[in-house]
Parts: C-alpha cells; sequence; structure tokens
RNA sequence: GCUGUUGUAGCUCAGGGGUAGAGCACUUCCUUGGUAAGGAAGAGGUCGAGGGUUCAAUUCCCUUCAACAGCUCCA
C-alpha cells in the first residue's frame, strides 16, 4: 500500500505505507534532511521517526521554522531534566515546555537550594548529554503501566498529569537512560543541540496555583550552533540597554525613594515635560472627538465605592480607609475614576438628546498592588489614566465604541507602535461569580465589542478570564524591550454600573432608561505608555515630545553672549533646549549631548557669530551645515509642535 | 504575597573580621579649544536598616526594608 503524500508546494509524492518523515525529507535533498528537525502532518507536529500511514500533507521543519524551534527546545527540556536526575538523584519532574525563546522545566529538589552558581555544572553536563547524540525514542505506553513507573520512580508530579489523561493517549519518550511523560514532539537525536545556556532560576506554584507547593522553575535557551547563541545573547544585552527603569534614570526623567514609598513614581522635570505633552496631545485629541474635560478628588467616601461594588471586591487587599475626626465617616484614595464620572452624570436630569456624554479626566489612581508585581513605571501603586467615561443610549454603543477604537489607533500611529495586539477580554464562563451581572448583559456587551472591532478591520485574539469584574474590554497590548507584554490602551462596555449607581435619561418616550458607560483609556496611564514609549525609541523621544529639543554648545567662551541670544530666540517661540556653557572643549559638549540623546545641537562659534548663522548638528546622524537661525526653525517646524 | 538573587560615593562597580577603593559625575585652577572624553588638584561614604556573635563587624549569623528575575495577581 501506497500513501500520497502532500508537500507544501502543493505537489504530491506517493511512498510506501509508514514512511518516517526523515525519509520524506531524504527524498527530498540531503540537505534538508540533514537541517530537520520534525514535521508537521495534518496539522499536527510530529516526530521524524513516526511512521505514516494514511495520505497526508505535510511540512518538514527545520530550525528556520517556529514547529523546529519548539521540538528543539522541548528536546532541550528533557536535555536539561536528564541532566538534573544525574546530579540531583531524586529529583522530582512538573512541567517542562518550550516557550516562546527556549524553554523551562519545573522540579522540585526535594528542599535542595539551586542558584545561579548551579547552573554552570548543569550546563556543562547536558552539552555532555547531547554528544552522546542518543535518539529521542517514542513509545505508547497503557495508563496501568504509566501509574506504575511513576509510582516506583516516587514522582507524585507527573502522576498527577498522568491522572488527567485518557488511557490510550499516554506516551513516553526516552533519551539515554532518561524517561519523560511527553506527548512530543521531539528532534530525533539530541546532537543538533550545540549551545546551551541555562537563563536563569525562579520559583513557579505548580500548575500556576498560588496555594500549591513553589517548584523550581530553571530557564534555559539552546541553539544548533555556538554563534547562534552568541546573537542571542547579544541581542538581550541590547535590549536591556532600552529598559525604560535604565534609561528613566540616565535621562533623569523619573525616579522612585524608599521613603516616599514603593510603587509610586516621582516625575523629575524632564520626564514631567514628556508626560505633560502627551497630556497635551490627549487633550486636543479628545476636545476633536467631543469630549468635557472634568476633575475629581483623589479620595471618595466608602459609599460611592459600596455603590460600585469595588469595596467588596477590592477592599481588603486595597489602601485601607482613611479616618477622620469623626467616627463614622470613611474615605478611600480612588482606586478609578468611574465612581466620580458617574456622581457628575447624575447631577441633573438627562435627556435621549443629551446623550452622548463623553467625561474625560486625567485622574489619578491608587491602587495597592502586590509588592513582587511593581515594575519600574510599568506596575505603579500610584498612577494617572488618560481616562474617560462614555455614557450613550444603547443603540449608540456601537457608533462610539468605533470612534474610540479610532482614537487609540490614532494615539497608536502618532507614535509608531506598530505592532499591538487587540485582546478581546471575555468572562471567564467557568468562574462567573468572579463578575457581576447577568448573562445576558454580558453576552451583549461581548457581542458588541467584538463586531466594533470587526468593523474597524481590527485582528483580535479573544482571551477569556481577562475581563474587567464589570465588563468585557477590548484591550491594546504592546511588547517590551524584553519581549514582555503590556496593556496599554483599553476600551470596556459597562452595562453594570450605570444601574448601580441608577443612572438614567429620559427617553423619546418619555420613560426613564438606563444608559450604557464606555470607560476607555487610550493611553492606559501615563505612567506605563512613558514606560513602553522610552522602550520602544530607546529613549530617542519624537522632537515633540524631547524633553530638551536643542542644545547650544559654544566654540568658547567668547562666544557664550551669542549663544544666549540664540537660545532666548527658541525659547520665545516654546522650543525646549539649554545652553551648554561649561569650559570644555566642543568635543566634550557633543558627546555629552549625544549622551543626553538631545536631538538638535547647535553649535556656535567665529564663524557663526560673523554670519549670524548655527551650525546644525543633529543626533545619532552628524553634522547637518550651518543654516540661520530661522531657517532650521521653519525646517523642522512641524517636528517641534504635537502631531495632528 | 511566594521562590531565588542583590544592596559599598550622585552613577557603574571592585574589595573584604582590624572602621574603605576605581572610573565617570561634582568643585576649584590651568587651558579658549571647530563636530563623541584637554590637564591638574580637591571634595564626597554610619558599606540599606535593626539586632546578634567577636577584643574588634562594612565583612560572619538572624530579622527587616528595598531592588531585580520568575510565579501568582492586575478595578
Amino acid at each position: 500500500m501506497n500513501v500520497k503524500i502532500t508537500l507544501p508546494d502543493g505537489s504530491v509524492k506517493e511512498f510506501q505505507e509508514g514512511v518516517k518523515g526523515i525519509e520524506i525529507a531524504q527524498s527530498i535533498s540531503e540537505g534538508l534532511a540533514r537541517n530537520a528537525l520534525a514535521i508537521e502532518v495534518n496539522g499536527e507536529i510530529w516526530d521524524l521517526s513516526r511512521p505514516i500511514a494514511k495520505d497526508s500533507s505535510i511540512k518538514i521543519f527545520t530550525w528556520n521554522d517556529k514547529g523546529g524551534k519548539y521540538a528543539f527546545w522541548h528536546s532541550s527540556a528533557h536535555l536539561l531534566a536528564e541532566a538534573l536526575e544525574i546530579l540531583y538523584p531524586g529529583v522530582k519532574f512538573g512541567i517542562g515546555p518550550p516557550i516562546e525563546n527556549g524553554f523551562y522545566y519545573d522540579v522540585d529538589l526535594g528542599g535542595k537550594t539551586f542558584g545561579d552558581d548551579d547552573l554552570a555544572a548543569v550546563e556543562k553536563k547536558m552539552i555532555e548529554l547531547a554528544r552522546l547524540n542518543n535518539a529521542f525514542v517514542r513509545s505508547d505506553v497503557p495508563k496501568k503501566d504509566a501509574i506504575d513507573y511513576f509510582k516506583k520512580k516516587g514522582d507524585e508530579y507527573k502522576l498527577e498529569l498522568i491522572e488527567g489523561l485518557q488511557d490510550g493517549s499516554i506516551t513516553f519518550y526516552q533519551q539515554g537512560n532518561f524517561v519523560d511523560l511527553c506527548r512530543g514532539p521531539h528532534i530525533p537525536t539530541t546532537g543538533p543541540i550545540k549551545a546551551v545556556k541555562l537563563l536563569n532560576v525562579a520559583g513557579a506554584y505548580w500548575r500556576g496555583d498560588e496555594k500549591n507547593k513553589m517548584l523550581t522553575r530553571i530557564y534555559g535557551i539552546t541553539f544548533p550552533k555556538q554563534k547562534e547563541l552568541e546573537e542571542y545573547m547579544y541581542i538581550v544585552e541590547e535590549a536591556k540597554k532600552r529598559d525604560h527603569r535604565k534609561l528613566g534614570k540616565e535621562l533623569e526623567l523619573f525616579a522612585f525613594s524608599e521613603k516616599v514609598g514603593m510603587g509610586l513614581p516621582l516625575w523629575l522635570p524632564k520626564g514631567t515635560i514628556v508626560r505633560e505633552r502627551l497630556e497635551q496631545f490627549m487633550r486636543k485629541a479628545q476636545v476633536k472627538a467631543g469630549y468635557d474635560p472634568v476633575v475629581t478628588p483623589h479620595i471618595g467616601s466608602k459609599q460611592l465605592y459600596v455603590t460600585s461594588g469595588h469595596y467588596e471586591k477590592y477592599g481588603k487587599d486595597s489602601f485601607q480607609p482613611i479616618h477622620t475626626p469623626d467616627e463614622n465617616e470613611e474615605f478611600l484614595l480612588k482606586p478609578m475614576n468611574c465612581p466620580h464620572h458617574c456622581e457628575i452624570y447624575k447631577v441633573k436630569p438627562r435627556s435621549y438628546k443629551d446623550l452622548p456624554i463623553r467625561y474625560a479626566e486625567f485622574g489619578t489612581v491608587y491602587r495597592y498592588e502586590q509588592s513582587g508585581e511593581l515594575h519600574g513605571l510599568t506596575r505603579v501603586r500610584g498612577f494617572t489614566q488618560d481616562d474617560a467615561h462614555i455614557f450613550c443610549r444603547p443603540d449608540q454603543v456601537k457608533a462610539e465604541f468605533i470612534a474610540v477604537i479610532d482614537l487609540v489607533l490614532h494615539v497608536f500611529k502618532s507614535l509608531g507602535f506598530g505592532n499591538y495586539t487587540a485582546q478581546v477580554s471575555l468572562r471567564d464562563p467557568e468562574n462567573k461569580q468572579k463578575y457581576i451581572g447577568g448573562d445576558e448583559l454580558w453576552d451583549k456587551a461581548e457581542r458588541e465589542i467584538q463586531e466594533a472591532a470587526d468593523e474597524r478591520g481590527l485582528k483580535t485574539v479573544a482571551v477569556k478570564g481577562e475581563a474587567a469584574f464589570y465588563g468585557p474590554k477590548l484591550d491594546f497590548m504592546v511588547r517590551d524591550a524584553l519581549g514582555r507584554s503590556w496593556q496599554l490602551g483599553t476600551i470596556q462596555v459597562d452595562y453594570q454600573l450605570p444601574q448601580r449607581f441608577e443612572l438614567e435619561y429620559v427617553g423619546a418616550d418619555n420613560q426613564r432608561h438606563i444608559p450604557v458607560m464606555i470607560h476607555r483609556a487610550p493611553f492606559g496611564s501615563l505612567e506605563r505608555f512613558v514606560a513602553v514609549l522610552i522602550e520602544h525609541c530607546a529613549g530617542n523621544f519624537p522632537l515633540w515630545l524631547a524633553p530638551e529639543q536643542f542644545a547650544v554648545l559654544p566654540i568658547s567662551e567668547k562666544f557664550n553672549a551669542y549663544a544666549k541670544s540664540v537660545v532666548a530666540k527658541l525659547k520665545e517661540i516654546d522650543i525646549r533646549g539649554f545652553l551648554d556653557d561649561r569650559d570644555e572643549k566642543i568635543g566634550r559638549k557633543i558627546r555629552d549631548a549625544e549622551i543626553k540623546k538631545v536631538p538638535f545641537m547647535l553649535i556656535v562659534g567665529e564663524k557663526e557669530v560673523a554670519e549670524n548663522k548655527v551650525s546644525v548638528r543633529k543626533h545619532g546622524e552628524g553634522d547637518k551645515g550651518s543654516l540661520d537661525l530661522m531657517d532650521f526653525v521653519n525646517q523642522f517646524k512641524a517636528d517641534f509642535s504635537l502631531p495632528v
């Protein structure tokens, strides 16, 4: 019997039944066979040594394919486990999957500590084992035998995993003396794993549950060539240079103080300029989009949050109430702005003709985040949202939602964020008690969000369990320099709070109706947005945001007076900058301005004074020749001001 | 919050049971220099905080605070 194998280019080849991936690769070319790591068979990734019994479409995976890398790293995880079992007899294993960059294995070392120093020894053992070029051998195992094996071995984690599996679907993989419960696939042998780097050790809860035991998670990455490992480590180092915490310190944008308290950022003068420019940009965009700015206090009575439901949900895990001399009085630091905005809505009766009403506020909120969560400016305990709440009629929801999507996309476009992902954050249907409100309204809100996103042609990923407790969200996620994903913009449809706050409007039918509320924050928070922006542009802000747009550098003291007049003229037309009149050589002044990432250096000496010009040098680009000051300004005028 | 690592000058870091060191930054002086570091001198530290061991602790031990990595969480 022959089987028909369809290749990715659409061509069909016939092989004998039971043909293996590696044989197909060999039939195509020697080179492919040499580089092949795994095979995709009808959408499933298989080992190259697994026989193919029926007509199939296949694709051979090499290192250049994601599937190939995953098989490679998955196999590397097993190699790590094999090394650990030799070096730490009695070690128990949790799970060891491939991840985006490398792999990890969760292990229970039975109370032994394992630090960064121990990584090198394990690495060495892994390389030693890889050189043995042992095959990864797959075998089908009846559930009973699988249980017996791990019972005998005494690995309760694997036993727990097996219990959740169907009999008949259990496979083992073995390389050398190491046997693991595993679905596969794996690369043919350990040989191709040439370069090994164990990156770090961290704790991780068994099965991701805080109530379970914490295992030791060892992260690593491997490559088929030493050179590729070196390149990877170089890229990681480069990414670290973009870290907003590092740049924030170097460029004097923000700081933290132990005395003020953890997670409470202090905005330094330069950071404040960036932040305020972003605010100006957003204010302008919001005026255009029909928002009304409002201002509300930083605290609110406890009753406000009992009404909103926040107190019940977060009260005990939050900053605790503020007390006053009046025994019965309690205030909370505001964790969000919506309740205040609801009360603004309520100051007078509303007609259907008034809607939509859009209240916008740069509202500073305080949330008691777990100490281990705090991270630079991306996760803080006091931050300012570019918040707004739209109160509208049910028939206006979609149009309003779409208008907000457009605003978010305008922001991303203006700041050059090209690679964001749009995530529809839905409720976890298994865990409904986490949320307030009935099924009908939730379903409606979830549907409306998806429809609005589709209408704007957004590619979305739906994720269950990520909704806010009062409603589903459309979240815009952007990655930081180290590949960690952060939520920036967010848009949420909410049918719950208007009910809780008894918001109303009088309809055309002269009846009372409940409005729908849309929460939205295109930046998310100024703190997180600035953090991601810093990493995005590596501290080289667009000209309109740069804290210092120019530096005037006189060649010597003799030209300080002229330099001062240049600074004064630019400041007069709201261009920001400073004079470097230190007693240093021009080379030094240029170097320092370059390090500070000042976009323009205006160098003035004898020649410039005589011709009434400035010599323009652009950050990272070098000398641009000399120009009349006003010609310089006009040339870059559009870049100095807020984007439209 | 949990596990692990770290904490020495403004910054980046070295050191180590006998009360500290480098480079950069800073101050002063010399130098007036044309597109990424001119020279010299000086000043600067309860070695994160609290306790313990010791004749003696910044160094060893404990506790605590903070930062970092990951987990968990995220209105």
